[in-house]
RNA sequence: AGGCACGUAGCUCAGUGGGAGAGCGCUUCCUUGACACGGAAGAGGUCGGCGGUUCAAUCCCGCCCGUGCCUACCA
């Protein structure tokens, strides 16, 4: 078979997945007995283009994936995508706007309709591109978080939550983002630091002289203000409890309270109270009864509470209520403050604290067994740290808001009776519905025809839909076909791992937790792995607005999958961010032209022999070449770290040992070294089996990093074993035998040793390749017999005319010296060397580093205390160290006079 | 405010209680029959600073400086 020149991945890749696709190679087969691996993919949303996140995140899940499937475990990764609530919506409204019209326009089933066929045409567009990254995932099973099936789950979590009365509705605090017109949670809304202003405020008492100056950075809310609040403590204000105080602007008489959540340091010590507009003031206000009155409305404009500001926005509103304040004395000043904004996680709009009745997940009871578990670890994080994090949340978790004011989700399974709840439902339809609190909500698996309690037929279904995530929460069991006891749970649930970033540990991996522990008594996931963010080079954040996003999809249009998917693995250090430069993605693109080149090499110099390359590899009773020992032992060095380093989630370990051994062993010296073998008629047949034996055992292990070019090159391997696709082939074991030959592996690195001794000498003294040299070798050892035995070595790698063998005695006068374990090399330069003023400032520089190097040792050496306290192999190691130093010394010393004599 | 990371070669990053590493970049040489997406050789680092533990610290501990992130209702 001939091979192109260079790796064109764009003829591989497309063709391969195709293939193992249509053979199935993607299914689990449920049935058949064994280990299982099975994990569920965190699901893109419908409206997202991949992204180097996910890049990143679904590599990893798919060398997972790839890895076990070859250890033979049964294997299943569910794909699926999430509806995202709010970002669709979002898509959609745009749509609607772009064509002159809204949504309320359209009315509710027609915008919904219109969604489903938006996601029809455009939601699988994340799909196509993950499958481009090669994800091994079983798209049979691919499932959405709106289909049927999951609907269903999400209906039987709700209302059984809400039969154990883990599922409530109340008037609230809550946030509110006025763009969006919907509730958000408290884990949906991004802080970020601005500069603001501290306004300080004068509230004139309503009988006899005097104020309280209250500080505040958001004034126009004053005009919801029913209390101004101090210590009680304060000795500033200990006359003023109980009082009363004109509220500015409006007039309004408001009483002056005693709370000790006032701090009496900040500002002037006396706080405005606020109870619908500020969630202190929210608490404060339950605390003392006092009436909550909202000044804004769901777009946050004034109310007709606001006054004379009514119908404003509410920015327009502080600056004309300043002004008006201003105009009165009433404000005594105004300084700078740094201040956190809640912004909209999806809009970026500034968040709202907003009074309203919204349903709600009790979340402690749930917390508890999901911390337990991790105490306990049924679940572990990876890396551990994380748990920390995890803690920390749960340990202080607050109820969940889970209603939205949205049309895009599952619609909470809720009816409100018109008949005999009348008196707390106001409207007749989803869209024009106002309950309040106090109503009793019909929550039910089927959906009610009438009233459970008075029989009335007149049931409105409650119009809000469910927080995305709260479906999210149930992905690991929803997607195997819960409530339902199906197989697949039985087989494949908790998953083994799940592979996800750190940004989401409470939105979903929590979540997970308490949504599994409960409904299936079990963690959903014995693992939680979680890697970092994707930065750019200087570790920024990528994002649209800096500029600086790599677009995974022009990445791997322009080196190809692996190339991508074996830098990110090789950049992903345990918990560390991953700096992403194109240039590093070039050198992984480099390293598969490598292999592709090896694999060439192999190829042509196999010429048709019959050959098993996935046959058993020789062993070490044959007759083998200490290269061929050599290589066969540092490839099960590579299969041991290979797999220890997967197995401990190290993946950036197991690419750098990868990329160790194919380019700086493989390539570098073995090729090298079989060049000559395979040109000896005797040893050729040997040689071709180590060498294709120990590409094709490569191949395997690298086959969960570079999934496509390892199938391309394996295919074209002749004879390699019965299985049809590398996918499906056992993942190589090490050798015990070959990784107990040390030996061997000693003296092939003490003639790499001195090849590249002679080397550096050539290069030193700028000797080109072509001109043949003379080698000395002095010294009696088994490195000096293993020169001998190997001469065809030397002489070729490090171009070597003729070598001779002398136990001592006089060196010639011209010449270079290297010192190589128990070796002094000498190569006699009479003739050759132009200048010997280079050699001499060669050996001088050579002569300092060492002498530096011995003192170091020696110093230590007569430390009475090392010699006491340290382990003696340590001891035994720095002598023999010095003893070889000392040697190279005298040898160096003695060449250097010799040189100088010239 | 609290918490968590991180500071190692020009750049981006691995790593370890006893010999400082990789990729890219740089310098010199090489169009040698797998590969110039290549080969050979090399330069370059007080491992952020200061203390401590230890026979021994880049690694463990404390403090400081710098950077990033997360959490928090302090107006």
């Amino acid at each position: 078979m001939d091979l192109p020149k260079a790796y064109d991945p764009s003829a591989v890749e497309e063709k391969w997945y195709r293939v193992w696709r249509e053979r199935g190679y993607f299914g689990a087969d449920e049935k058949r007995p064994g280990r299982t691996f099975s994990m569920v993919i965190p699901p893109p949303n419908i409206t997202g283009s991949l992204h180097m996140g996910h890049a990143l995140n679904n590599t990893i899940q798919d060398v997972l994936c790839r890895y076990h499937r070859m250890l033979g475990d049964v294997t299943l990764w569910i794909p699926g995508t999430d509806h995202a609530g709010i970002a669709t919506q979002n898509v959609v409204e745009r749509q609607l706007a772009a064509e002159g019209t809204d949504r309320r326009a359209l009315g509710r089933e027609k915008f919904v309709e219109r969604v489903w066929s938006w996601r029809k045409e455009s939601g699988s567009t994340i799909t196509r591109q993950l499958a481009r990254l090669g994800v091994s995932c079983d798209w049979t099973r691919e499932r959405f978080t709106m289909d049927e099936g999951l609907s269903r789950a999400v209906r039987e979590v709700f209302v059984t939550l809400f039969e154990e009365g883990l599922v409530y509705r109340d008037r609230y605090l809550i946030n509110w983002c006025p763009r969006c017109r919907t509730a958000l949670s408290d884990l949906e809304v991004e802080h970020e630091e601005i500069d603001g202003k501290l306004y300080h405020l004068r509230y004139r008492f309503a009988e006899g002289a005097g104020e309280i100056v209250v500080a505040t950075t958001r004034p126009e809310t004053l005009l919801g203000d029913t209390a101004v609040a101090v210590h009680p403590d304060d000795e500033r204000y200990r006359d003023a409890i109980g009082r009363e105080v004109i509220l500015p602007a409006l007039g309004r008489r408001i009483p002056v309270i005693g709370d000790s959540g006032v701090s009496r340091e900040f500002g002037t010590g006396a706080v405005k109270v606020t109870p619908a507009h500020d969630p202190n003031d929210f608490e404060m206000g339950r605390r003392h009864g006092l009436p909550m009155i909202s000044v804004m409305d769901e777009e946050a404009r004034m109310t007709s509470e606001a006054g004379p500001y009514a119908g404003l926005d509410r920015y327009e509103c502080r600056a004309r209520l300043v002004a008006d304040l201003e105009a009165q004395g009433l404000v005594a000043r105004i300084e700078p403050h740094r201040l956190s904004v809640g912004q909209c996680y999806r809009c970026r709009t500034v968040v709202e604290p907003f009074l309203s009745v919204q349903w709600f997940v009790r979340a402690k009871p749930l917390a508890e067994p999901a911390i337990a578990a991790v105490r306990e670890g049924r679940t572990r994080f990876v890396p551990e740290h994380w748990e920390k994090v995890y803690f920390g949340w749960m340990e202080n978790i607050r109820d969940w808001c889970i209603s939205r004011q949205l049309w895009w989700g599952h619609q909470i399974p809720a009816w409100y009776c018109l008949e005999c709840d009348r008196d707390h439902v106001r409207g007749d339809s989803a869209e024009n519905l106002i309950v309040t609190e106090h109503a009793r909500p019909i929550v039910s698996r089927e959906d009610p025809t009438e009233c459970p309690r008075c029989g009335a037929k007149r049931l409105v279904r409650d119009g809000d839909v469910l927080d995305t995530w709260f479906s999210s929460a149930l992905w690991p069991f929803s997607t195997m076909g819960w409530p339902d006891r199906t197989e697949t749970l039985a087989r494949f649930y908790p998953t083994s791992v799940l592979v996800t970033g750190f940004d989401i540990i409470f939105f979903w991996v929590a979540r997970m937790m308490m949504m599994g522990l409960h409904f299936m008594r079990d963690v959903p996931f014995r693992d939680v792995y979680v890697h970092a963010l994707v930065r750019d080079e200087q570790g920024q954040k990528m994002s649209k607005s800096k500029g600086n996003v790599i677009d995974p999809l022009e990445v791997l249009d322009r080196f190809g999958t692996d190339a991508l998917r074996f830098t990110l693995a090789a950049l992903s250090a345990m918990g560390r961010d991953v700096k992403l430069s194109v240039d590093r993605v070039e050198g992984y693109r480099n390293f598969a032209n490598k292999i592709w080149n090896a694999a060439r090499f192999l190829l042509l110099n196999l010429e048709g022999t019959p050959l098993e390359s996935g046959g058993p590899l020789p062993a070490p009773e044959e007759p083998l070449t200490l290269a061929d020992r050599w290589v066969l032992h540092r490839l099960a060095i590579c299969a041991a770290e290979v797999r220890g380093a997967i197995d401990g989630d190290r993946f950036n370990e197991a690419a750098s040992a990868l990329y160790r051994f194919l380019w700086s062993e493989y390539c570098d010296w073995y090729l090298e070294l079989a060049k000559i073998s395979l040109a000896d008629p005797e040893r050729q047949a040997a040689t071709r089996r180590v060498l294709a034996g120990v590409m094709e055992r490569f191949l395997r292990l690298l086959h969960p990093f570079m999934p496509f070019i390892t199938e391309e090159l394996w295919q074209a391997l002749p004879g390699r074993s019965e299985s049809p696709s590398i996918m499906i082939a056992p993942y190589p074991e090490p050798d015990e035998r070959w990784l107990a030959e040390n030996e061997a592996a000693a003296r092939m690195e003490s003639l790499i040793d001195v090849i590249r001794a002679i080397r550096n000498v050539r290069a030193d003294l700028n000797l080109p390749h072509a001109r043949e040299l003379a080698l000395l070798v002095y010294g009696e050892s088994v490195d000096a017999d293993g020169v001998r035995a190997h001469e065809a070595y030397v002489k070729r790698l490090a171009g070597v005319a003729d070598i001779e063998y002398r136990s001592d005695g006089d060196r010639p006068r011209g010449a270079a010296s290297e010192r190589v374990g128990t070796l002094e090399l000498v190569i006699p330069l009479g003739g050759i060397l132009d200048d010997p003023a280079a050699e001499i400032r060669r050996n001088e520089k050579q002569l300092e580093k060492i002498v530096k190097e011995l003192r170091g040792i020696s110093q230590k050496l007569a430390n009475e205390q090392f010699l006491e306290r340290a382990p003696a192999e340590v001891i035994d190691k720095e002598r023999a160290k010095e003893a070889e130093i000392a040697g190279r010394k005298h040898a160096l010393e003695r060449n250097l006079d010799r040189l100088r004599q010239l």
